[in-house]
DNA sequence: ATGGGCCTGCTACATTTGTAGCAGGCGCCT
DNA sequence: AGGCGCCTGCTACAAATGTAGCAGGCCCAT
């Protein structure tokens, strides 16, 4: 699953809201975007066709539901830029991501707390 | 500097390689794609003019060679991922990867020498 | 000098992505 | 009943991406 970047936007806002509706999206995103209305409901008929959401019509209004998991999708995004961009190598990438100061000290314990679970299965 | 997929597939190849030609990059990605001759001078072409890499002549034929780094482009791509599909939260996106099971012994090792080097700079 | 091979410049064209507009239908308020 | 507002279905269109083809020029071997 191969979301492009306005699409990601969408689907944040559907995973946040849960089922929803193509109104309540726009106004979600109304913050962060200029979009139409319109545009909003191209972006989310194209998530239909791709299998993203599912779309169930209710009385004249349609209602969206996520059929792939934020985690999955990230996940997904994750495989993807690893492959693409760093040769499929995840020590560099994570190297990357750890030095690059926008680890918060809790992030920091988290992450070795996960560390030395793996260690230790 | 924003880089496609295929222009990826070029880009590591001139990194591979150093400042080369269009004849030497479409062999190194002959492995991995079935691209024609034509497709690869396409994507170098695209590539000069977005400014990611240099073209010189030599004589007939023309030198290409990388204006931005390797890691310069992981960078953003990691970070622009970042923002898009984890809302910017390094410490989520970092526990997908490590927790994926593609870290080696070694892997874990280093980083963890890493998160203790960052602890007390 | 001539033909083969390789190089370049230019052009092409389908698909995906980003961003919308329009027209017709349904329901509710007056 | 008539209009207003909201919803949907369909259509549009430019830019980016993926994938190539063609024609003309240069150099080397025959």
């Amino acid at each position: 699953m191969r979301l492009s970047d306005t699409e990601w936007t969408v689907m944040q806002a559907v995973w946040t809201a849960g089922p929803t509706t193509a109104r309540a999206v726009h106004g979600q995103v109304a913050d962060s975007t200029e979009w139409t209305y319109s545009t909003v409901r191209t972006l989310l008929t194209r998530l239909v066709e791709k299998g993203a959401l599912s779309a169930r019509k209710l009385g004249q209004t349609t209602e969206y539901t996520a059929l792939v998991s934020q985690e999955s999708a990230q996940r997904s995004a994750l495989r993807s830029l690893l492959e693409r961009a760093f040769g499929g190598h995840v020590g560099p990438m994570v190297q990357h991501l750890v030095s690059d100061k926008n680890l918060s000290p809790k992030d920091r314990e988290q992450l070795q707390r996960l560390l030395e679970e793996e260690e230790s299965p």
